[in-house]
DNA sequence: ATGACAGTCTGCGACTGA
């Protein structure tokens, strides 16, 4: 089973990336975020006319995250369980394997959380917070699952194509990192970091200062995995092939392959 | 260097993002 995560930044205008990258990738569950739109507004006939079915949860203009699948959704679930959130940042279902396997996967718009020292910074670690409490329930169940998306996190100096001027930013606070090593302390594994050791690896290239050319990027985009997904990951890596294209996001899609 | 991005709607400027 083919797991996806891409922030398409307006799936209106990324549309045609996305049909692209549906036909060629072929994943069984993509994970969207910053559809930047309602739910009623989500373009799914083109998506349907590839065999793709679409669950999400939008709001107007921003935010909004989806989960575009072969097979249809089970038992899905909008909004992180256990925290109160005005804004789209969450969805989950359940999926069957080729084994006949469930297999749970959730699509997270973690805040950005900039400035540091202001609401949206305390609002993030609150929402990391809760993402924490409900990674514990999920871990109860015992069945693999994978939080795939946008976390605003940049796990390491490693990530950060220069960590001194990104030092005072909240996708590299130490209390944004350890609120990401306690989700992988509780036992989910950081898909990418199985395969791939080499730092300035990015999933981000900021459309400003030709950051893209300049391969000046952040990885921030991460699949994290329950050790009963773990056990079955037979591959992960980033695609940057969309980032290059004309009207691109400015994340590209980071997919994982699990032998379920 | 009056610059150098890209989405959204309160729309032709402000807001948000990372």
């Amino acid at each position: 089973m083919k797991i996806a995560s891409w922030n398409v930044n307006s799936v209106k205008v990324r549309m045609p990336h996305l049909l692209d990258w549906l036909k060629s990738a072929q994943p069984d569950v993509l994970c969207l975020q910053e559809i930047k739109c309602l739910a009623d507004d989500f373009p799914r006939l083109e998506v349907r006319t590839l065999g793709y079915h679409v669950e999400c949860i939008g709001q107007r203009a921003y935010n909004g995250v989806a989960l575009v699948s072969k097979e249809p959704a089970r038992d899905i679930v909008t909004g992180l369980p256990g925290f109160k959130d005005d804004q789209a940042r969450y969805i989950e279902a359940s999926f069957t394997g080729a084994a006949g396997e469930e297999v749970r996967v959730g699509s997270l718009y973690l805040p950005n959380g900039n400035p540091i020292g202001t609401g949206k910074f305390s609002y993030k670690l609150a929402w990391m917070d809760g993402l924490h409490g409900h990674a514990q329930d999920l871990l109860r169940r015992e069945i693999p699952f994978v939080m795939a998306g946008d976390y605003n996190i940049c796990p390491t100096d490693d990530d950060v194509f220069d960590p001194v001027a990104m030092s005072d930013d909240a996708l590299c606070q130490p209390e944004s990192r350890a609120r990401f090593r306690a989700l992988t302390y509780l036992g989910l594994t950081d898909a990418y970091r199985v395969y791939h050791r080499d730092a300035h690896k990015y999933t981000f290239w900021d459309y400003q200062a030709g950051r893209w050319n300049r391969d000046e990027g952040l990885r921030i985009d991460h699949l994290l995995l329950s050790p009963q997904a773990a056990d079955r990951i037979a591959a992960c890596d980033i695609d940057k092939s969309p980032r290059g294209k004309d009207r691109a996001s400015d994340h590209t899609p980071i997919w994982c392959e699990l032998a379920v």
